[in-house]
DNA sequence: TTCCGACAGTGGGGTCGCAAT
DNA sequence: ATTGCGACCCCACTATCGGAA
């Protein structure tokens, strides 16, 4: 096999055919010949470029410098590391004149790309690649070009919680080095995440035998302990250790030694009932000073899995061993409530649960099976949330227009609900729900009621009604009525109503009592 | 042949914290 | 001091491919 420094027009080249075929099967054959031609050192700018991202984040670069002009050079020459090197370096610029010189930097970078490669590297730094191919079919390809099962390689990217360092390792020793990643200690894995159902009943018919546990509205934290080491991770596998103090003298507090365990972080207030995502979300977003933060919103962990304990791994054994493990390690009142029905003969048990739980404000439940293993890192059918649904009658007062599949169609509608004076107030937006029929129905129906455009956003005379999903309000600083929807999502265009008939912000709050904006 | 799980894509609001104005 | 912006938090939903049933 030959190997040198990748060149950037050969990656350039297999994401415009990834992007340009719809196949999955084609699209992982292209990575995987790519693959093939990677040296190990490639590796860790190869897969995050055919992803669409920069290994160095955002670069403070625009549309303003990258819409100029630069000749392309004749000759591709640039090499995938020589281009992480300049990058890196246009990101390490900073201070008074910065944005000039990026934007030389820029130019001097674009005048040595190619025609093809300039275009590449465009949709890089504006995150526009859209091939339809991210990590997942990367996982695929790599299999196919080093002889390693599909199932084991994703499985090491779970355990290493990263990609990249799962490429370098099988394309360096070939796939006896997937060995090398098992769950360790103080390395965090990729959480398993849950589906949705719409009732319990539902999940539970699904399910069978599961636990039906409180969902509570906060920040999911992994916590690692090996002796007197404690770390947090969050969902993405960000270290949050230093911002969370009272965690770690939690954590420290249990009976085990070692042991790794998946929970929620989450603000109570005096009478134990759970205060605002916003207030845990900016609790647990303080970095700078954590003393006064704490002092302010406290936070407590609420654990439901042990992943790892006393060396042991239990990824793999069934929820109802890892709990009972779980149990024995961690006091009830640091533990998740839960109840356990026995299949769709407890339905009733369950429901009772689910109405306990949102009486002490918590926003639902989530289901899961007894039987099934820990599946880090994927959406595994065997956990399945259930949270109540609201709807609301409201008018389309503008809609912007969509980017990439949605280039040409309004997507983005502005809702708003009517107002003592006859008006209507904005509560949000949304893009979600939206079929391509009903897609192409409102682009049509909204040009015909337009009586303002900026080129981005279409401004409309309200007239049309449409049914809205949400999970809840927020306040808000952003919106006039003080408030904003949580999660809205379009279910259907309610045509045979008129505006005047739509629901009005003071019904909506009165609706939602604990928000006073 | 039909069904369904997994993926990618399309963005939503809020908060924090840094850099530019 | 204020504003703009990216990075993270939370998140729902549809279209599509391709293997399972």
């Amino acid at each position: 096999m030959h190997h040198d420094c990748m060149l950037l027009t050969r990656l350039a080249d297999v994401s415009r055919e990834v992007a340009a075929t719809s196949a999955r099967s084609r699209k992982i054959a292209l990575l995987a010949e790519l693959f093939r031609f990677a040296e190990p050192d490639d590796v860790p700018i190869v897969i995050p470029y055919l992803a669409g991202r920069l290994p160095q984040g955002r670069l403070g670069i625009g549309w303003k410098v990258l819409g100029r002009r630069v000749d392309p050079a004749a000759e591709p020459t640039l090499t995938v590391r020589e281009v992480d090197a300049r990058l890196t370096a246009i990101g390490k610029v900073t201070g008074t004149g910065s944005q000039a010189e990026r934007a030389r930097l820029v130019g001097e970078l674009m005048g040595a790309a190619t025609e093809g490669e300039q275009r590449f590297l465009i949709g890089l730094i504006t995150g526009e690649v859209r091939q339809g191919a991210l990590d997942a079919l990367a996982v695929e390809g790599l299999a196919q070009a080093t002889g390693a099962a599909g199932p084991d390689v994703r499985r090491a990217v779970m355990l290493a919680g990263s990609l990249q360092t799962v490429a370098q390792a099988l394309l360096a020793d070939g796939p006896q080095a997937l060995d090398r990643f098992r769950l360790t200690v103080g390395r965090p894995v990729l959480p398993m995440l849950a589906h949705t159902a719409s009732s319990v009943t539902e999940a539970v018919e699904k399910l069978g035998a599961c636990a039906v546990e409180e969902k509570l509205d906060g920040i999911r934290v992994q916590v690692h302990r090996d002796g007197d080491d404690v770390r947090l991770y969050t969902r993405t596998l960000d270290d949050i250790t230093d911002r969370l103090p009272e965690l770690t003298s939690a954590a420290l507090r249990l009976r085990g030694e070692r042991f790794v365990l998946d929970g929620e972080v989450i603000a109570f207030d005096e009478r134990g009932r759970p205060r605002s995502f916003q207030e845990t979300a900016g609790r647990v977003g303080s970095r700078v000073d954590v003393a006064t933060a704490a002092r302010a919103v406290p936070v407590s962990p609420v654990f439901f899995d042990a992943l790892s304990v006393d060396g042991r791994d239990l990824l793999d054994l069934p929820f109802a061993e890892r709990h009972a493990e779980l149990a024995r390690l961690v006091p009830e009142p640091m533990r998740v409530r839960r109840t356990v029905v026995s299949g769709p003969d407890d339905v009733p048990a369950a429901e009772t649960f689910l109405a306990e739980t949102l009486e002490r404000g918590h926003e639902g439940v989530v289901v899961k099976a007894l039987d099934a293993p820990y599946s880090a890192g994927r959406r595994g059918a065997a956990w399945l949330k259930v949270k109540p649904v609201h709807t609301l009658d409201l008018v389309v007062l503008a809609a912007e227009w969509g980017h990439g599949r949605r280039t040409g169609k309004l997507s983005n509608l502005h809702l708003g609900a009517r107002t003592a004076d006859g008006g209507f107030a904005m509560l949000g937006k949304t893009f979600k729900g939206m079929t391509d029929a009903i897609l192409a129905w409102q682009t049509e129906r909204l040009q015909e009621l337009a009586v303002e455009s900026d080129g981005y956003v279409v401004t409309v005379r309200p007239e049309l009604v449409v049914e809205i999903a949400y999970d809840g309000l927020q306040k808000s600083t952003r919106y006039p009525a003080g408030v904003a929807l949580r999660f809205a999502r379009v279910l259907r265009y309610r045509e045979d109503k008129r505006p005047e008939e739509a629901d009005t912000v003071e019904t909506l709050l009165a609706a939602h009592p604990e928000v006073r904006p």
